[in-house]
DNA sequence: GCGACAG
DNA sequence: ATCTTGTCGC
């Protein structure tokens, strides 16, 4: 795929945080691609491993057809990350890395599901926000929880889903994607509307909390940094204490 | 000043 | 996210 590169990633945490109030004025928080229309949906994740000093990460992108959620092509990529975990710039620590892993991706998807929140986010402009602005293409934020912003506890039933309001703006829902679990955040990343971006996760749930493509990622990164968890920790020997 | 806080 | 055995529940 296509990635542009609109600025540096070895940035503070203040830079970065003025690089998102720019970034935000970018978005597109509308429309989307019909249902219909999809042929290919991605899903993106990382993993994190600590070897003394550093810190590795992979990053992995998961391709499916749609509305079938056959996999047709999976990248994975390993980085070292130096930016830490700080809540509201998780995209300067996963980024790099993920974007790495889509510069390799051959089948351009009609949208991206990345495990974050996109538009639910201090300054508007979460992972999958900040992400759908490099690949310009349309993406969709699945959180596992709450970043900012109310919601009712939607129905018990699958598909129900409720508004998750910050400021008194609509930023995303909070989807009932498996009867009996906790609901799951979704809000738009990029070029997508909150309603389409609740359509689509749920076209793309199979009964589980996680929507495939989240889901399928997310397996197979962890599988991936625990596999060459051995050689990454022989490879790094020089820089262990 | 005191909590809350994606992964 | 990651560290970790067994265990309660659908």
């Amino acid at each position: 795929m296509h990635v542009l590169d609109l600025h540096p990633w070895e940035v503070s945490p203040r830079e970065a945080a003025a690089i998102q109030q720019q970034l935000r004025t970018r978005l597109v928080i509308e429309d989307g691609p019909a249902v219909a229309d999809l042929r290919f949906v991605a899903g993106a994740d990382t993993s994190y491993r600590r070897y003394g000093t550093v810190t590795v990460a992979y990053g992995v992108v998961v391709v499916l057809r749609f509305p079938a959620l056959e996999v047709v092509e999976t990248r994975v990529v390993r980085t070292r990350v130096t930016f830490p975990y700080v809540p509201g710039l998780l995209a300067f620590r996963e980024a790099p890395v993920l974007l790495e892993a889509f510069r390799q991706v051959e089948q351009t998807p009609g949208v991206v599901l990345f495990d974050g929140h996109g538009f639910a986010h201090p300054r508007r402009l979460g992972l999958a926000s900040h992400l759908g602005l490099f690949l310009d293409v349309p993406t969709i934020g699945c959180a596992k929880s709450r970043l900012i912003g109310k919601a009712e506890e939607p129905a018990g039933d699958r598909g129900a889903f409720t508004p998750l309001v910050h400021k008194g703006e609509v930023i995303g829902a909070a989807v009932r994607t498996q009867p009996g679990h906790a609901p799951l955040f979704v809000s738009p990343g990029h070029q997508i509307g909150v309603e389409r971006a609740v359509e689509i996760v749920l076209a793309c749930c199979r009964g589980a909390f996680l929507p495939e493509p989240t889901r399928l990622a997310d397996a197979l990164v962890n599988e991936q940094s625990r596999r060459h968890a051995d050689a990454d920790r022989a490879a790094l020997a020089p820089a262990i204490d």
